[in-house]
DNA sequence: ACAGAAAGTCAACACTTGTACACTGAATTA
DNA sequence: TAATTCAGTGTACAAGTGTTGACTTTCTGT
């Protein structure tokens, strides 16, 4: 065992620092560690896949001498838990956000998915991240976004529930189709930030197809009869 | 009989051979070809990802010298499209087999669900490639996917018309409806091929949870009206 | 003020990687 | 039969990889 590098196995999928670290020491500590973590992501912008990407470009990225890294974690898979942390930060936020912002009840699903296109490419690192090992990545790192995105779906299901846009539903009911409704917007976001620059055509579409599926899904919502 | 689809099956691809190489050299070339192309699959079975895959694993698991793999691809961005084609010729067969055995119209949806979930099942390299590399691979493989799934995405809407099982649609709405469907279906593939072996709870849990959210779908779809 | 903790550096290691080149030997063609 | 083609081999190399241990320097608690 090595003294180096602090080994926490009885807590493996650790990937924030416990506790605040303050003091100018552990500030410093975070601002590296936060270069990682974004150099992670800023390699992906140009079509790299997270599991791709080697310790030592990360570093390189970042600014920092390889074995810096062991300072901050253990290996890449646990910068990676560290990225799907910070994805389903960004995901909660668009709840909050969504919940603020009231769009009117006329077009609400449009609303909503200007918002989101919005917020995807506001937040395109994450998005490039999350919808990408959702499928791809590590057994590790796959179950630790599923996790991610399964809270995710239950909070946009309180929502819902919240809005009163489904009365009657049991629980079960509205997370079944939240999580029918998060499928799209997933799948819509490698979409969106597949999209060619300039494209107004080609956008608009997209953004005109996501509607009508998610009409589709509302309308068979409403249709739906809990069982007898 | 191996697990594997047999990927030899057919080969039009860009990738594949211009000519039907025949003879004894021909075949053994196609051979190894072939040997190539599984080995790929199979190094993806223990939840590796294709991107994470270096030329020499997959020539040492097909048992060839490295150097023999550049008779048949360019690199390894030539082979992944090779296996995008072969995903695409499974998913094309899929829908020749649910063509062919109709299931019973009580419960269709229930039925098909069944059928496909085998069908993942038997193909599970395949779907594992098809799916994982969907939003996570290289952009020209990504690209490759969105072609096939598309394709995929299209045929099946011709079929829900000769089905007549949503009269008097567009051919534009069963297709935004279908691919509302196929991202269900990617999206449970995931699911099933990562399911807990010995856990019929969680296994069917899931069957029911996809049932439903169909379910969902062709209710909705079923309300659509055509834009006035 | 001083001992110790700890973030980051440096140099080195044992591997693996992609690819180039010359080769062998069997299948094909003339 | 002789010449040619070509799938697959063997060797080699430069470059990149993860991880190691010993080090410097800077902050922190006493």
């Amino acid at each position: 065992m090595s003294l180096l590098v602090p080994i926490r196995e009885d807590f493996p999928s650790a990937s924030a620092p416990e506790r605040e670290e303050s003091g100018l020491r552990g500030s410093r500590k975070q601002r590296t560690r936060d270069a990682l973590l974004e150099a992670a992501l800023r390699l992906m912008r140009e079509g790299r896949s997270f599991t791709g990407l080697s310790l030592r470009e990360v570093t390189r990225e970042a600014g920092v001498v390889p074995t810096a890294f062991y300072r901050h974690f253990h290996g890449m898979d646990e910068l990676g838990l560290a990225l799907v942390e910070g994805g389903g930060v960004t995901l909660r936020r668009l709840l909050r956000e969504a919940r603020r912002s009231d769009v009117q009840f006329t077009d609400m699903i449009r609303g909503s998915v200007q918002i989101y296109k919005r917020y995807v490419e506001d937040n395109r690192l994450q998005f490039l991240f999350v919808a990408g090992e959702r499928a791809g990545g590590s057994p590790l790192i796959r179950e630790a976004i599923r996790r991610e995105v399964t809270h995710f779906t239950n909070e946009m299901a309180q929502d819902l529930r919240g809005l009163n846009a489904l009365p009657g539903r049991s629980t079960a009911t509205l997370q079944m189709i939240c999580g029918l409704v998060v499928n799209c917007m997933l799948n819509a976001a490698i979409d969106i930030l597949d999209l060619p620059p300039d494209q107004p055509e080609q956008e608009h579409e997209l953004v005109e197809n996501f509607v009508r599926q998610l009409r589709v899904v509302f309308l068979g919502a409403r249709q739906w009869k809990e069982k007898p």
